[in-house]
DNA sequence: ACCTATATAGTCATTCTCGACTAATCGATT
DNA sequence: AATCGATTAGTCGAGAATGACTATATAGGT
């Protein structure tokens, strides 16, 4: 159903996560997530995982276990994991596994608009994407090559990486296609485009350059 | 540079891109949007848009030209592109292209904490999410081709729809061989993945079902 | 003995987002 | 002539998210 959540940024997905194994204080959970990557998957900001964390626990997913303090420094707040929580964690995980839900994607948007923009630039700008994505489809296998024979990790602990680098490297084969029509005229002949832009620029304003 | 824009929210850019057509009010646009489908790639509620519209404002890059009243209606105040906003969509329309951004989609999140649940389970899921993609990628295809027949749309007005399938296509492939791959064994043992859950488990709490 | 960079552990004020709500008009239906 | 649903046009308040900032401890170099 996908119904809404009483907390729903990610985070907490990963706080459950991370308070099913032991006890921890906001702040080290910040150092797991970073050991394990999955900051790499999880939007992580500490900003926001402590607004994320209190209103867990103002929900009941997890619960403060003991307060401590060294010295003079700050607070260590130390949370555990509820009942509630660890049923939040297991649904929420489920409805994401199972359910496909719309992504809004940045390059989506770009796309939308892409005859604002004269095709001779639009295709420049293209090609210097695919420059990036090669560089860093590379950078991303080459990642996960490492972390899997200097850990020895099981595949299972980086499919995400590797849906990642998929996702990047299928982009990737489509923007270059996405070029070759353009060239070849296949997306509707550029003197038409041409025409397109024309008439949105008569009112004056800075032109785009072609 | 990617540098934090005045006004980040993708609908900034196709508030931009409609008014450097003509000038409108935020009504019409939500309209406009509408009919072409761009509510398709760019996340449109009328809160959002009101707010957006604003701080474009208060930016300088669109001003309102009139505020017109019929009867007793609300106002529909007119706005028109400025000539700073012209050149930010321009800056931001190729940032958008030439620079991939790194995404955080759901999907990927809940890849992450696979290791949760029982490998059967995952595996159960996974199959669901499979049968759901199916369906999807048709009904995407079904209207792609249907737009582009019904109403003569060069491929240019498209590709973002274009993308959109090609993204969940990629996924779909990409799962299916997932599941063969945990099936077989190659992401790591499945008893090895059963007892990584067994020694979380200990706790006690609720079980995630086999 | 002193300085600095980095790690530790967070708070706060502002901005952003969205669901829920308001309110008028119009056409069709009783 | 009264009512109902769809369309037009937008407001508002509550909660979420983030960038900027604070403050202490410690290891390492000089």
């Amino acid at each position: 159903m996908a119904s809404k959540r009483k907390v729903s940024n990610p985070l907490a997905l990963a706080v459950m996560a991370l308070l099913y194994e032991r006890p921890m204080h906001p702040y080290e959970m910040v150092t797991v997530m970073r050991e394990r990557g999955k900051h790499e998957t999880v939007r992580l900001r500490y900003s926001s995982l402590y607004s994320v964390v209190s209103a867990m626990e103002r929900e009941g997913l997890i619960s403060p276990r003991e307060t401590m303090r060294e010295g003079r420094r700050p607070e260590r707040k130390i949370y555990e994991i509820t009942d509630a929580g660890r049923e939040e964690f297991l649904t929420w995980l489920r409805e994401l596994l199972r359910e496909p839900v719309k992504e809004y994607t940045q390059f989506a948007a770009g796309l939308s608009f892409l005859p604002g923009l004269p095709p001779e630039e639009a295709i420049a700008l293209l090609e210097e994407r695919v420059g990036h994505l090669e560089a860093e489809t590379g950078e991303m296998r080459a990642r996960i090559d490492y972390a899997r024979e200097e850990y020895a990790l099981p595949r299972l602990f980086v499919v995400e990486s590797e849906h990642e680098l998929m996702l990047r490297e299928a982009e990737l084969d489509w923007v270059r296609g996405l070029i070759e029509d353009m060239r070849s005229g296949e997306l509707g002949s550029l003197a038409e485009w041409h025409s397109i832009l024309a008439g949105r620029n008569e009112g004056g304003g800075d032109e785009p350059m072609a």
